[in-house]
DNA sequence: TTAAAGATTCATGTTATGTGAATATTCTAT
DNA sequence: ATAGAATATTCACATAACATGAATCTTTAA
């Protein structure tokens, strides 16, 4: 059980701009890909969708880039996993002529799955991006555009 | 994010073999593949690993077949799901050059992650095999009895 | 000694995920 | 206007995890 990368990616650009919030600049998808070092490519088709998700605005041309459409302490983190996870099947719905269907008729196994899965979603509802990356949660006015150092609350 | 199918085949052999506590005869995996219409080569690779994990009890030669090693009362969810399930990593940790590990040192992402998946794991844990399999529950032979709520850590 | 059972091995099929090149489109600054 | 910087789209392919199945070996009760 894990969650997919595509999850993972999309965690990451959200954090990127949260941290990222307050720049003159937006964030631009080249600046994350190379930061992660991962795909151009691969990264922009994870944009668009979040774009499509509501979760991020894009602009194009010169001087576009990224930003996020709410701030970072309005974005819980259950929300953008339920967006980008598409299939959470815990298990298949065997045919009836299985023993526990046959037994049960409406498959207990994945009542008792779904309603953990509930419960990994409501932890997840219960963080925003914005704790996630301390320096955009401390409120701090501005980030200098090459972080060295940077003190925050663990 | 989803259970593998080895976790949810070895669920049913389990649920099965629960639900055959007290036959005469074991239950055997060409009965358990025709019932579930699944191949016997790969449910017979499911079933050595839930033996070498001791979940359950195999014998060889005529007569055989599988048997759980406990009660089905006595085994939960959970622990099935922690053994059957071999990757939980939920996030990738990205390289030291990653914005986000750069600013906190350790991966807040994941720990929040972690506590999720333990919150899920919990709720697993809260369940029998033998609330699963109505039958095999304290000789009830009719339907499932309702299930105590699960404490839902959020 | 035979038939019924699990155990092992090997090869292959399937699917989701990831990569990357090439190109189109949009927008701003000069 | 136009050049350049950015997102957006399309196509083809690579890869690894997951799943399947045939064939054969090993064990054991009847």
């Amino acid at each position: 059980m894990k969650l997919t990368s595509w999850t993972d990616y999309s965690l990451r650009v959200l954090m990127y701009c949260a941290a990222s919030q307050g720049r003159e600049q937006p964030v631009t998808i080249t600046e994350i890909a190379e930061a992660h070092n991962i795909s151009r490519s691969h990264l922009t088709k994870i944009v668009v969708a979040l774009s499509d998700q509501g979760l991020l605005e894009t602009t194009r041309g010169r001087g576009g880039g990224l930003r996020l459409l709410k701030p970072a302490k309005d974005i819980v983190l259950g929300e953008v996993v339920r967006k980008t996870e598409t299939d959470f099947t815990m298990v298949e719905c065997f045919a009836p002529a299985t023993d526990s269907c046959r037994l049960i008729g409406h498959c207990r196994l994945m009542t008792v799955l779904q309603e953990a899965l509930q419960s990994y979603l409501q932890v997840l509802d219960g963080v925003t991006l914005a704790e996630l990356v301390p320096s955009a949660a401390a409120g701090l006015p501005t980030l200098p555009k090459r972080r060295k150092s940077v003190k925050m609350t663990v």
